[in-house]
DNA sequence: GCAGGATTTGTTATAAAGTAACACATGCCC
DNA sequence: GGGCATGTGTTACTTTATAACAAATCCTGC
């Protein structure tokens, strides 16, 4: 949370009270959330309680390297990096919904390149490993 | 087409009207479709209008390795292998949504093990690279 | 301080994507 | 041809996401 406001103020950034309540929220989580969960805590917090104020709030904090989507589950959660530029890989338990976010592999230049060989100039990569985290494994599938 | 009738006489998997027509659709169609728009084909054959009909062929489709989601659209493209069992990455045009499909990074091994270590059991990796195609990018971002 | 532009918020309404549930039909095994 | 699994048709609904526009707020240069 230091780091994110730190990083905010760094590049001038407005981390609006939303946002910020956004972010603690994410943080606090310890799962993916969706939007709408998002959303119910917002309106908890008097601060809006329509769809786009989640959306919002969401959009800049992904937008800025704050927050990533996690395509898979239409979820959002916070970065572990404090907003540093950095691509991420994510390993999503599909029981409890717990992410843990990881380095992306080098090896991923190799797909970028080939790409760019065949004409195709890549941005973004997404990469989402689905499957058991330990302790739903240990539960029972 | 005839290798995924090939594949599913072999597998004894029943590739139904509804079915076919779906795949058949993907592949003609050389962008991703969402399922609303594979639902208006089927409804334009005759085939079926409510939602559940696409998202059955689709699911089935998916489930057998014939097609494809790509999460980062919500949408879905027929595969390119046949149904051979296959991991694979794509290249998503975020201005056309055309979909090169493309052999998995070997070196995702890497990430795969990394969580097995961390105790963390991967079943599924989806690697989808954004970008602009050969042919936007010369039209123009 | 204050005009004027850019950004952010509040709100309504609506679009798009996906699923639960259940009755009915169809194929398949014996 | 009885019984069971699989597939279909349909209704209704949930979840996820955006468009649009007016009001408020912030910043910047004067
Ligand atoms: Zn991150
Ligand atoms: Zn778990
Ligand atoms: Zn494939
Ligand atoms: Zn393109």
């Amino acid at each position: 949370m230091r780091a994110a406001e730190a990083a905010c103020r760094a590049r001038k950034l407005r981390l609006t009270p939303a946002r910020a309540f956004v972010l603690e929220t994410l943080l606090e989580s310890h799962q993916a959330m969706t939007a709408y969960e998002v959303l119910d805590r917002l309106a908890g917090a008097g601060l809006g309680s329509q769809p786009p104020v989640a959306y919002r709030a969401l959009d800049f904090l992904v937008a800025n390297g704050l927050a990533h989507r996690i395509e898979r589950l239409g979820a959002f959660v916070a970065c572990t990096h404090g907003g540093a530029e950095h691509a991420a890989a994510f390993l999503v338990c599909r029981r409890c919904r717990r992410v843990a976010e990881t380095a992306l592999p080098r090896a991923m230049r190799g797909l970028i390149d080939e790409a760019a060989a065949g004409g195709f100039a890549v941005e973004t990569v997404v990469v989402e490993a689905e499957g058991l985290c330990d302790a739903c494994r240990e539960a029972g599938a």
